[in-house]
DNA sequence: TCACGTATACGAAGGATGTCGTAGACAGGA
DNA sequence: TCCTGTCTACGACATCCTTCGTATACGTGA
């Protein structure tokens, strides 16, 4: 890289607001991937099952965040996400590339491909993904 | 996703190990772009400059994590990153991958590629970087 | 020599997270 | 009716992050 700390063009900028913890993406995760859940259905979701009131207090976390809410189902609460995985994978994946590979895209993706599984399937999807939208943008050129 | 809580095969897992924070990963994308930097100097690579013994004491935090070290330097310490971009920002895309897109890479390569600013260029780059990492991956089928 | 400016060291304060224990509400069965 | 099991509410507590204020060391110039 070997900027001189005299170039004031480029300032870290301090975005990072109100993100979601380890855990709580933990749970959001569980979530994400049931549509909605109780205490105990979340609960049993997650790996190293910690105890109910830890989970309960992480989720009343999460709604205070605005990232969930609630609905009474019989004497429980049933949650539902509010925010979209995508939206979220959205925010966190600019922020990984904007402060770890500094803008390149492609540097992103050449350690995706090479530090995961990726099966050859998603890899051709993918392929045609990027084909899309380039073949998209020079249509918008015209 | 639809899944019944009964099906117990799929557990989210808490990985989480010493990951960095927001304020921590700041510093080190300073300390990456640079190379290496006193106190002061990646202060001023800070948007919003925060005190002179925050930046400073962040900086001891991550040293105690093992991220980076210094040397002195005249009267001052001069950091090094010791871990390398590409490789925090493989675990942290490994974690984006697992935990909100659910190990579809191409639902996560679509976001980015609709949620940020990505020039035609590195969209053709992208483009062939996985054309060859199919056919390598052909290759070594036969 | 002495003050000043620049460094690091130390520690405290405030807030958030993650852990849980305990209390209280309440439904359903013995 | 009363016990038991399952909920949520509330609060405690340890830990960590982030922010600084203050102390201390030290080199340089007046």
């Amino acid at each position: 890289m070997l900027r001189s700390y005299e170039d004031l063009r480029i300032k870290e900028p301090n975005l990072g607001r109100d993100s979601l913890t380890e855990r709580e993406l933990d749970i959001m995760s569980v979530l994400w991937r049931y549509e909605s859940g109780t205490v105990s259905e979340v609960r049993e979701g997650l790996a190293d099952e910690p105890g109910y009131t830890t989970v309960l207090k992480i989720l009343q976390i999460l709604e205070e965040k605005g990232a969930i809410r609630h609905e009474t189902e019989g004497r429980a609460y049933r949650y539902y996400p509010l925010v979209a995985p995508e939206e979220e994978g959205g925010r966190a994946l600019k922020k990984i590339l904007d402060k770890i590979f500094h803008g390149s895209a492609e540097l992103m993706l050449a350690r995706l491909v090479s530090d995961t599984e990726i099966s050859r399937d998603q890899i051709e999807r993918m392929r045609l993904l990027l084909e899309d939208a380039a073949s998209r943008a020079e249509e918008e050129d015209r």
